[in-house]
RNA sequence: UCCCCGAUAGCUCAAUGGUAGAGCAUCUGACUGUUAAUCAGAGGGUUCGUGGUUCGAAUCCACGUCGGGGAGCCA
């Protein structure tokens, strides 16, 4: 007999007054002596499931008692509205079968620390508010792709074994490559898509992407998804307008469909309302006079002086003077990427834009338009101190049909733990990569 | 890498240098409306490791291990 149930608990209003089979795992039990309230989960929702000792079987009865917190098994009843049961619906139990027992499941529903979750990583996904944050995280994914697909995007993914430190800087994972030397897994995939760029004209790439820096805040994670939209033709402005709108289309899609998640999250929604294109845009240099004028109003803030990349209390202060995320763009070329087009009226800023979130999520979208001159592209990779022979391909772009052309980079996790008003990114993916965790 | 904090029962935590404790979980019993049920009872300890100070260390000191918060860097 199949073990498939007659419907799914999310659909079981449809079911008022009929008799049902359900398959799931118990999430709670509650022994009242002749009384057993069950609460199943199938993953698509809970429901109260109640055995009545005079109306079931000696053994489904005895069977519903050896029932323990996370044992699967499959339940037969009839569906009734009932004001009692949490969900509004529950079931009148005639049998159950178990499926699979679980013995000392170890997180109860109580309080557990950090450290103990973390290493039932696999288990805690289970939990009502891990569920509801991965299901947020499944619906921004979904959308950020259909939207750009709608747009006409081509998803062009990009490799995860790569050659080179595609931005210099930052430290990469290695490994060894057969007769070839090391490789390093991709902490970008945006010079790839540059490429694909130049053959659909609008493309996007998604999948994770690798930093072995060794920063350890609620804001990083050594492995993170990312979602780099590029286009042919569209200046440093129209990159913004793209971001806005992509933003602004996810953000209410989530308030649409996952409104029940959001509110087992006990998410303040008012604040993902407001977040509507236009969003405010501020100079750099407007950035560092605004920071230098009201550092004292922030704890930790301090003043700074122009070339300085922005600490994570100036950017918290900089979206403190908004409602919705705001762009940061035009920074000094210095502290930015080699790829990034110069400002043709101020060379020394580039044409870039961080997008910061609002409550103090921090940067969520890193932007530019991009280089399209071949000579000067070479100049500036020969300027960070990086091999030109490496990048031979990537200046290839610019010497066959070169296009002025923007891009940028979303962070999932960010974008996740922002929208679900989560605190530490690490629970807005199922297994995060730390500094200090690779199990389970 | 730097700064700060922590590690005691399965979990969350208490114990002011003097007999190792509670709540929850588990097990046993009672209960026909529980929502983290309630009530009664039981079992459960290498106090992270090594060394030191002391008549005596969970407690003080040193080193180590593991973890947490933050900084820098970034999405």
């Amino acid at each position: 007999m199949s073990l498939l149930p007659t419907t799914s608990i999310a659909e079981i209003a449809k079911h008022d007054g009929q008799t049902v089979s359900l398959s799931g795992w118990i999430y709670h039990k509650t022994e009242k002596g002749k009384l057993i309230f069950l609460m199943l989960r199938d993953g698509s929702a809970t429901i109260q499931c109640v055995v009545f000792k005079k109306n079931v079987a000696e053994e489904v009865f005895a069977r519903a008692q050896q029932l323990t917190q996370e044992s699967s098994c499959r339940i037969t009843g009839a569906v009734r509205a009932d004001a009692r049961a949490p969900s509004g619906y529950e079931l009148d139990v005639q049998d159950v079968e178990i499926i699979g027992m679980a013995h000392d499941y170890p997180i109860s529903p109580k309080e557990h620390g950090v450290e103990f979750l973390m290493e039932h990583r696999h288990l805690w996904v289970r939990s009502a508010k891990q569920h509801a944050l991965l299901r947020i995280r499944a619906e921004v994914i979904a959308t950020a792709q259909e939207w750009l697909n709608a747009q006409g995007f081509i998803r062009y993914d990009s490799p995860i074994l790569t050659m080179t430190a595609a931005e210099g800087s930052s430290n990469l994972f290695g490994t060894d490559y057969f007769d070839l030397g090391r490789a390093y897994l991709a902490q970008t995939g945006q010079l790839y898509v540059e490429s694909g760029m130049m053959s659909f004209g609008k493309v996007y790439c998604f999948g994770p992407t690798f930093r072995a820096e060794k920063s350890k805040t609620r804001r990083h994670l050594t492995e993170f998804w990312m979602i780099e939209p590029e286009v042919a033709f569209a200046d440093h402005a129209e990159n913004m307008v793209l971001q806005e709108n992509f933003v602004s289309a996810i953000v209410l899609r989530v308030l649409e469909r996952r409104g029940a998640d959001l509110k087992t999250l006990e998410r303040d929604t008012t604040p993902l309302e407001r977040v509507l294109a236009p969003f405010p845009r501020i100079s750099y240099d407007d950035g560092v006079a605004l920071v230098n004028a009201k550092y004292a109003e922030v704890e930790g803030c301090t003043p700074m002086v122009w070339g300085e990349d922005f600490g994570a209390p100036h950017e918290t202060l900089i979206t403190q003077q908004f409602d919705r995320p705001v762009f940061v763009e035009r920074y000094p070329s210095a502290i930015k990427a080699f790829y990034m087009q110069p400002d043709p009226q101020r060379p020394e800023v580039a044409l870039c834009a961080d997008l910061l979130a609002s409550e103090g999520y921090g940067e969520i979208i890193g932007g530019s338009q991009r280089i399209h001159d071949a000579d000067l592209l070479e100049a500036r990779i020969r300027e960070h101190g990086l091999n030109v022979d490496d990048y031979r391909w990537y200046i290839d772009l610019r010497r066959y049909g070169t296009v002025p052309h923007s891009g940028f980079g979303m962070g999932i996790e960010r974008v996740v733990a922002w929208i679900s008003g989560t605190h530490h990114i690490r629970e807005t993916i199922p297994f995060p990569r730390q500094l200090y965790r690779i199990y389970p």
